[in-house]
DNA sequence: TGTAAAAATGTAAGCGTTTACATAATTTGG
DNA sequence: CCAAATTATGTAAACGCTTACATTTTTACA
């Protein structure tokens, strides 16, 4: 059994609010007794019960992260950059992560809407009806971490996926001199892959180069994926001089294809991925890829999560897209 | 504001302890209004307030895992390991993990104590005398994941680091026919560190090969103690056919320094590594390494723990040792 | 020194549950 | 048909803390 303020109350002689009110350094307990009961608590070992606090104040001070089962290279990332910020701002950072065990999101909401935490960042690759059902009867604020939300109802922190496939693709047109520019796309129900997609075609467009819709093929987000993808590519008659992936994992399976193939990057091939997951640093020879601020987008959501739950319901809805970067490897 | 039981009791026209009993399954409700009330709490969109549920139960069914911030390969992992093991049990998991923001697991450990988590797993890359005392200051149950632990007291599961090492060794000798092996040490304070090299010399005493200490060279587990380490070692006059990483991102490293020097793996010198991590597998040409089962030191954890909430007491300190495999690639 | 204002402390209610104990309603069997 | 046994429900305390309000103590100043 824990020290509970009752027990340095006893010992000190004082009631148990002017403990209550001492530890929590209010203004009009005397110093001296104040001074008293911290030396109480210390020496007892005493420490706060986190529960009987929430109870009264209903806030934990907690803020939930619910991750997807799916590729969780960036995890860490994320991770990392909310606890940035909920640290700052005294909040501790609560992780659960959905898995083969649990087929949706629902049970982990479902927990975390039981007064466990005050708000929660989702991350979603693609939003079912019925998380978007589930997310609009949830209470507690709600931002969501994906590309593009079609939710305004729900605030989100993504980056600019379109924007990012665009410089890519512009980079190897106008920098490289690429005209040949094959692309694999992601999950069709990914928003982020879809939105990649449309940044390649755009930038296809405003220069001037016609989509070649044999050179865009389909992938999963996956390295088994990108080795499919890859090999119909390289079996075609009319070749691409560059395969864009529309994420890393698919481009080392490219990596892995025209390894077996033994044909050269970039020479041969090149091979530009999106992402810029640690992996891309070490294949060889280093991917070109599109960089992804991931501990940006922990702190940003974080952000606007705290700034939801200090001013609640004054802050409307916001959308922020962070503009991803340029990692230039010797892939192309 | 949320529904609460005395909503729900006013409505069905019972008390609230009746709504308690109804919902928790009493057997000694009756069965009508059993029913009735569920009906109702459904359509009130009741949801039970955890916190109050745990102030008097005294029991969160959470569990805390603490993570280093060094080198998260491999913690989605283990993650997933406690929370497969966790979520079979009606147990929810919460994450946290060190960051630069906050210099040692004090805060975390300190915040899960505050009756927030049942239990916690705790993973060190190295225990210090302070973090000791912290442990055993700490009243909820812990088990530590670490190499080895010296804490007899504390339950603790780990690879065989020794077991590895000994194993790769041994299988450089006698499979390989190398007998030139070098080998990359990880920091002095890190316990799996030392168990690795070890296993090392063990091996190598075993098979009657001397010990040369020139080829044993310090590390630190990063890429750029790999490179600085392979550096070296290959600019000895004395040089070793192979060099044994004591984890594999400073084996990545040792391909950045061969690559750059125009060397060939495995033929001029050959590497293999400890971890299995992701990496590994994309090293071209690909890692031989430990594998080291992630997901089952987390499943270990975490039952060990519950093993521990559940007859609390009443169980002695274990030390579980998981052995370790080999992952043949191509780098020797 | 007396009194009003200010400061310090105490009292008690309340947060949303669970649960031991008390009471009421129902069933059982002689 | 009534008492005893059984079943269903209610009452109220408890979990550990915060806090509005009441009360006491100290301070300031005429």
């Amino acid at each position: 059994m824990s020290i509970t303020i009752k027990e340095i109350a006893e010992k000190a002689n004082v009631s148990i609010a002017t403990v209550s009110r001492a530890l929590n350094d209010n203004p009009n307990v005397k110093e001296s007794t104040k001074e008293l009961i911290r030396n109480l608590a210390q020496e007892m070992n005493y420490s706060p019960n986190f529960v009987a606090r929430t109870l009264v104040k209903k806030k934990t001070n907690v803020i939930g992260i619910i991750l997807p089962e799916v590729g969780g290279e960036f995890f860490p990332e994320i991770i990392k950059g909310v606890d940035e910020v909920a640290y700052q701002n005294e909040y501790h950072v609560f992780v659960a992560s959905s898995h083969s065990e649990r087929n949706t999101v629902e049970s982990i909401l479902g927990f975390m809407s039981k007064s466990m935490v005050d708000g929660v960042i989702l991350m979603l690759p693609s939003i079912t009806d019925h998380i978007r059902n589930l997310i609009k009867r949830t209470r507690i604020p709600i931002v969501l971490i994906n590309g593009y939300s079609k939710m305004e109802e729900v605030s989100s922190v993504g980056i600019d996926n379109f924007q990012g496939a665009y410089t890519m693709t512009n980079f190897l047109i106008q920098n490289k001199g690429y005209d040949k520019i094959s692309f694999i796309k992601g999950p069709d129900i990914n928003s982020d892959a879809k939105l990649r997609l449309k940044g390649y075609k755009a930038a296809l467009e405003d220069n001037k180069i016609p989509i070649n819709h044999e050179w865009i093929v389909d992938g999963d987000f996956t390295i088994k994926g990108g080795e499919l993808a890859a090999s119909r590519l390289l079996s075609l008659i009319n070749k691409p001089s560059v395969i864009f992936a529309a994420n890393d994992m698919m481009a080392a399976g490219c990596y892995r294809v025209i390894d077996q193939l033994g044909l050269t990057i970039p020479d041969d091939i090149a091979v530009v991925g999106f992402d810029h997951i640690p992996m891309s640093e070490f294949l060889n020879p280093k991917l070109t890829t599109v960089h992804v601020p991931t501990d940006e987008i922990g702190r940003k959501a974080a952000k606007l999560l705290l700034d939801i739950l200090e001013n609640s319901e004054t802050t409307k809805p916001q959308h922020i897209k962070i503009t991803t970067g340029l990692i230039v490897g010797k892939s192309c």
